[in-house]
DNA sequence: GAGTTTGAAACT
DNA sequence: CAGTTTCAAACTC
């Protein structure tokens, strides 16, 4: 976590900031996945809270559908103990209202940014009348955090933004906090800047309103109601008692009165990139000037309460040097009537007020409606009281005060319009430029449904805007398709989602659509090899990049089979440098655990969505969970939202472990060497050649002609199918881990739904894809069917997604967990999984006249174990049921014997060749037959030594 | 491609 | 837990 002072600093810092659009705050929260999540994140080891069975700790270390364990290390809870006025660590922001009630004790609402505190939203998130999040339901799991809003900032982190419920409606207000209102922020840096998409708007009744194009909606919470163009509201935001600061106003009554002010919500962004959400009783009005065109309903004093950012504002950047927080707005490109009426109610209602605002040691007049103060220290409270002071005389404008612990100096943000009107007001800004001024531009983000427009950024900082923009992909608005994605763990994370997002991503995604293409294109033209070559950590970079040739190549699947049930969806994720272009474009860079991931829909008109794939932390590797915006209904279940694990490695998909390989040869005869050299080879050059193979395959364009991100002509192909595990016989392919995995075939079922084990595809924890399957529902259209199935696999056995072979420790030698329970096929046909994975059987399996034994010459390196008995040392120890578990087998393999065979006929050659007698012949094979004998027991005698002094060692 | 075989999964 | 049935893949022709 970043220090305190980096956020102070960050304030200061005249860097370009990030943007953040106002997606990231609602990702987090949006539902109940999210909520699973985040309790995760809290608990981290244990996710029993939900008490299902999906919870089985023994399916951790496996990919299993089942949720994971330590999935979610997002946050730590940095929850300050006391939620009183006093700055919270560093990165607590207090907030002064300037209220007209108690100018003397402003009602301080504290802003923690809790990073990594895990929130369970109370507030539900909405666009237009979907419901993103809903997180008013304070689930069962904790009430305490309902309160808490995630906001996910750009660079990955989340915070959340601990609101207190208005007194009477919540107990769980936190203690010391004044009002009902929000009480903390969490930013773990500084204040950067906030990005609302286009048409945000901060409603004074705790709504977050963005417009969305073509939609009207009217927020009825709002006191101050403007009929906008839809809104994407979020709810559960309880104002604090607007004027008396230690009373809390349910955010209900429309018709607030200064004193009852629907929460109004600010973020900021701190230079760290991090977000802090503000929620005011009373408002500060950001856009507060803007001279809305049509709208002058003001509603006395409603307005000013209510923040709100016009929905023509998309982006908030924070400047940096001057002392000021600017909001900027831009006037809404398409849709400024509806932007100019959200504003103009809440700020033309506002009388304009005019404070003396402090900065760099003069004081300044400044209307107060778009100021925010942003005071150093705790006991800036005091010093915010004084500047409201001055504000008294409004009520209706707020001052807001953001404490900065460790901030020398008041800072005040002040938003401005860049309405060409508004600019006028902004120009009025009496602020010096001496102060260091933080400007918050509010940038409206193009409709969705704009194609590649660039972001307008008003920011006085368009560079940085656009630069932050640009990584941004466009989210699609409105999509209830679901995004599905592997993890690195192998498992299939349908990601669970919020049904939209708004218009938040639109602005990066319009200006990253033509690079994306690009990207793709590149990517399908390109060379694979950079992905394969990336390292683990890079993993969703190679999963990028496959995605990305996947959805290429989804565009020849789409042709031939069954596309309407197979996911849509092409997963892109941040790159490195190496990444180049395509990442750049799509990925929204994250500077902590989490990344953004954008996904594109290969139907054409389908919106991308964005999501954000939380690494865990520590001894995971890997993403083990991904918030998704786009969405998967809420009814889906946890198991869905937290993604499920499915295998890794199916019970076919086999890793080598070349140290443990490495390991085993020095344990080798020369003559076992020799042939595990050999076997290295081939199966490196196997691995090249489908590693060459899949390269082809993917980066094959089959559809140049159009657009790649657009319409990946065809349904994209999942991450889980890149990443499926090999199945003998099918096409190799280089999963986004840069492991070897082999799509296998696609499923058949006629009967089962694809809804049973029965189901490979089922089983393997992926959706079925260009199967030939008949009624299929494993796909995102059955998805409560398919959640329902997985869970009642569960209940039959909670393992059932587990992988089937395993490695004990890294290095042991796979091995069947079950066993197989063969009576017919010797174990020597596919229908044995043992054989069909290419493992021996052991002492587990219940198979009868089993001949599957180790040494096979088909069986890859790992049989080598076998020559050193490390394999049937396990069913040695369990009263081996078959003959060929006793110890002379374990030397005595199948490569031996054919090596002393050989060996024994090169004599007979020899000798024929000399014309020797066959007696001579005769003898001399014998002789070989006891040399190797000889070799053989005594290789054997000295492992067994070895062992036995390994194991002494071991003991002691 | 149809039919058979096989063994895991599902069911009782 | 064992026996039976169901199912889909593997296999054969």
């Amino acid at each position: 976590m970043d220090t305190s002072g980096g956020n102070l600093d960050s304030l200061d810092d005249t860097e370009p900031l990030p943007e953040l659009s106002f997606e990231d705050f609602l990702e987090p929260t949006s539902d109940k996945s999210s909520q699973h999540m985040e309790i995760d994140a809290l608990d981290s080891d244990d996710d029993d809270i939900d008490g299902d069975e999906l919870a089985d700790p023994a399916n951790d270390s496996l990919n299993t559908p089942q949720f994971k364990k330590n999935v979610v290390h997002i946050l730590e809870d940095k929850r300050l103990p006391s939620p009183g006025v006093t700055v919270l660590k560093s990165h607590a922001i207090k907030v002064v209202t300037a209220g007209a009630t108690s100018p003397v004790k402003p009602q301080i609402k504290d802003l923690k940014i809790l990073n990594n505190l895990k929130a369970i939203p109370s507030n539900a998130v909405k666009i237009g009348s979907t419901t993103i999040a809903n997180t008013s339901t304070t689930g069962s799991i904790t009430k305490t955090l309902s309160n808490l809003t995630p906001i996910k900032t750009q660079d990955g982190r989340v915070i959340f933004v601990q609101k207190s419920v208005p007194g009477t409606q919540t107990k769980a207000t936190v203690a010391g906090s004044p009002g009902g209102g929000i009480r903390r922020l969490v930013a773990p840096a500084g204040i950067q800047k906030a990005v609302l998409s286009k048409g945000m708007t901060l409603a004074n009744t705790g709504l977050v309103k963005a417009a969305v194009p073509g939609k009207v909606v009217t927020t009825g919470t709002t006191g101050s109601s403007s009929s906008s163009s839809t809104t994407f509201t979020i709810k559960g935001i309880t104002p604090l008692a607007g004027g008396s600061a230690k009373v809390a106003s349910p955010v209900t009554s429309p018709t607030c009165s200064t004193s009852a002010q629907p929460s109004k919500i600010q973020v900021v962004r701190t230079a760290d990139g991090k977000i802090i959400k503000i929620n005011q009783t009373s408002s500060v009005l950001l856009n507060a000037k803007q001279t809305v065109v049509g709208t002058s309903a003001p509603r006395g004093t409603s307005a000013a309460n209510a923040v709100k950012l016009s929905p023509s504002t998309s982006n908030v950047v924070v400047g940096k040097s001057v002392g000021q927080v600017v909001l900027k707005t831009t006037a809404p490109v398409k849709q400024a009537a509806t932007t100019t009426v959200s504003v103009a109610s809440t700020t033309t209602s506002a009388t304009p007020g005019k404070m003396l605002v402090q900065s760099g040691g003069k004081q300044i007049l400044v209307s107060s409606k778009n100021i925010i103060k942003l005071s150093p220290k705790a006991g800036a409270t005091s010093t915010i009281s004084n500047t409201t002071g001055g504000q008294a005389a409004s009520p209706t404008s707020g001052l807001h005060a953001i404490q900065l612990p460790g901030k020398g100096g008041v800072q005040y943000v002040r938003v401005l319009t860049n309405n060409k009107s508004a600019a006028g007001s902004s120009a009025t800004v009496t602020v010096p430029k001496t102060m260091q001024t933080q400007k918050i531009t509010v940038v409206r983000s193009p409709a969705a449904t704009s194609a590649a427009t660039t972001p307008v950024t008003s920011t006085p900082i368009p560079a940085v805007a656009a630069a932050t923009a640009a990584p941004k992909a466009s989210p699609s608005l409105g999509n209830t398709n679901k995004i599905v994605m592997r993890t690195t763990g192998g498992s299939i994370v349908p990601l669970p989602s919020m049904q939209t997002l708004v218009s938040k991503r639109a602005l990066g995604a319009n200006t990253n659509t033509p690079k994306l293409a690009s990207a793709t294109n590149s990517s399908s033209s390109g060379s694979p090899s950079g992905s394969q070559e990336s390292p683990r950590k890079n993993r969703l970079i190679d999963l990028n990049m496959h995605l990305a040739s996947a959805s290429s190549d989804a565009s020849d699947s789409s042709d031939a089979g069954p596309e309407a049930k197979k996911p849509r969806y092409v997963i892109t994720m941040q790159q490195g440098t190496q990444q180049g272009s395509q990442s750049a474009q799509k990925v929204i860079g994250r500077q902590t655990n989490m990344q953004r991931v954008v996904a594109s829909n290969t139907s054409p008109n389908a919106p991308k969505k964005i999501y954000n794939i939380v690494k865990s932390t520590g001894t995971n590797n890997g993403v083990k969970y991904m918030i998704c915006n786009s969405g998967v209904p809420q009814s889906s279940t946890s198991a869905m939202r937290r993604g499920y694990t499915g295998y890794v490695d199916n019970k076919l998909r086999r890793t080598l472990s070349i140290s443990s390989q490495q390991h085993r040869f020095k344990q080798m005869n020369p003559q076992q060497q020799t042939k595990h050299m050999q076997l290295q080879a081939q199966a490196k050059q196997r691995i090249r050649q489908q590693q060459m193979q899949t390269v082809s395959i993917k980066v094959e364009p089959k559809l140049p002609t159009q657009p790649p991100i657009q319409k990946p002509t065809g349904p994209a192909k999942p991450l889980f199918d890149i990443l499926k595990p090999p199945v003998p016989g099918a096409a190799p392919t280089v999963d986004a881990l840069g492991g070897m995995t082999t799509r296998r075939k696609h499923c058949n079922c006629s009967k089962s739904q694809c809804l049973k084990l029965y189901c490979d595809c089922f089983a393997n924890g992926e959706f079925c894809q260009d199967c030939t399957c008949k009624d299929c529902f494993n796909n995102l259209d059955y998805e409560v069917e398919r959640e329902r199935a997985i869970r009642s696999c569960l209940d039959r056995n909670p393992s059932a997604f587990k992988p089937k072979i395993t490695a004990p420790n890294s290095g042991d030698m796979r091995l069947h967990n079950k066993g197989c329970n063969c009576k017919r096929s010797g174990c020597l046909k596919n229908y044995c999984e043992c054989y069909e994975a290419k493992i021996p059987c052991t002492s587990i399996c219940k198979c009868v006249g089993c001949r599957n034994m180790e040494d096979r010459p088909d069986v890859d390196m790992d049989s080598l174990d076998g020559l050193m008995g490390t394999k049937n040392t396990k069913k040695d120890k369990a009263n081996d049921k078959h003959s060929h578990d006793n110890r002379a087998n374990v030397y005595l393999t199948d490569d031996v014997i054919e090596a002393t065979i050989m060996c024994m006929i090169s004599r007979i050659v020899m000798h024929e060749k000399q014309n020797m007698p066959v007696e001579d012949t005769e003898r001399e094979v014998m002789e070989e037959l006891g040399e190797s004998l000889n070799q053989i027991i005594t290789f054997a005698k000295e492992k067994h030594d070895t062992s036995h002094l390994d194991e002494s060692k071991a003991a002691s």
